[in-house]
DNA sequence: ATAGATGCAAAGAGTTTGCATAGGT
DNA sequence: ACCTATGCAAACTCTTTGCATCTAT
């Protein structure tokens, strides 16, 4: 099995704390706070552990660069942000998807992904918020 | 403005015939057939060029390598295949999706991505197309 | 003749792996 | 004590860029 070490709890307590999916690198700026010098590849071996745990789960944006977040969050789908590249949760789903496939091919699963301006960004602080350092957190669960 | 050469007509052939969206790799094996020894970076060139003048399209699949194909398409959307890895082109598309987002976020387009099992696959022949060097074109369009 | 395109090789970004050391059990 | 995790650096993959040469206009 796998040890509890500080780095993996940093890690996994940065993306619970996290109201949105996180890249590589987001994780390793902000586990530095708690972990000082971690590196990168902890970072990455620790996310592929919790993968396979089932803790988190992979988020792949077309057009954006592979986050995670926990995969305690239920079916939900994300809306990416063309000014500040940032992914947001959104919550609900749609119906009849299945039927957009030939009758003959399985759907076993999707995803959907909204492309937009998020309210920070439509609020005029487009710049302020691409250079920030990302502490700030935009969940948009209730 | 840009030139036609004999290798962009290539590489915009290939994208023509193929009935679903290809990756680079996909693209320079196929141009190679018809223009020896042509190299990627050609390859990515002219598919940024093509991209500018908006002849083709990117195709980023979550989870998929990025691929492309022609613009002339129409709104659509995508499968694929989790044994083949094959992206497939679908007809429709489905409503309500704006209502996903919060109020005060800006939609201005969407992605839809279907994953399971194709047609072929589900047939048993999966190995067999894993294997092959992709000849073979899946169109979904009618 | 000139500007753009090509092929190669080198340079970058993102991710993975090997290895010696540190740390959890 | 044992086995896993860490940090660093090297290796790898995918994509981009520099440069000399070639080609379309």
């Amino acid at each position: 099995m796998s040890y509890s070490t500080r780095q993996r709890e940093v890690i996994l307590n940065v993306l619970r704390q996290a109201g949105r999916p996180l890249t590589p690198q987001d994780i390793r700026q902000q586990a530095s706070q708690d972990s000082a010098g971690i590196g990168l590849a902890t970072v990455y071996r620790a996310l592929k552990t919790f993968i396979a745990e089932e803790v988190i789960v992979p988020v792949e944006i077309p057009g954006a660069s592979p986050c995670y977040e926990p995969a305690d969050r239920g079916h939900h789908h994300h809306f990416i942000c063309q000014q500040c590249q940032r992914v947001f949760d959104l919550t609900g789903c749609v119906h009849g998807l299945e039927a957009l496939a030939p009758q003959d091919f399985c759907v076993q699963r999707h995803e959907i992904v909204l492309y937009g301006v998020c309210a920070c960004c439509t609020e005029g602080r487009g710049s302020e918020v691409e250079a920030s350092t990302d502490q700030d957190l935009h969940s948009l669960h209730k």
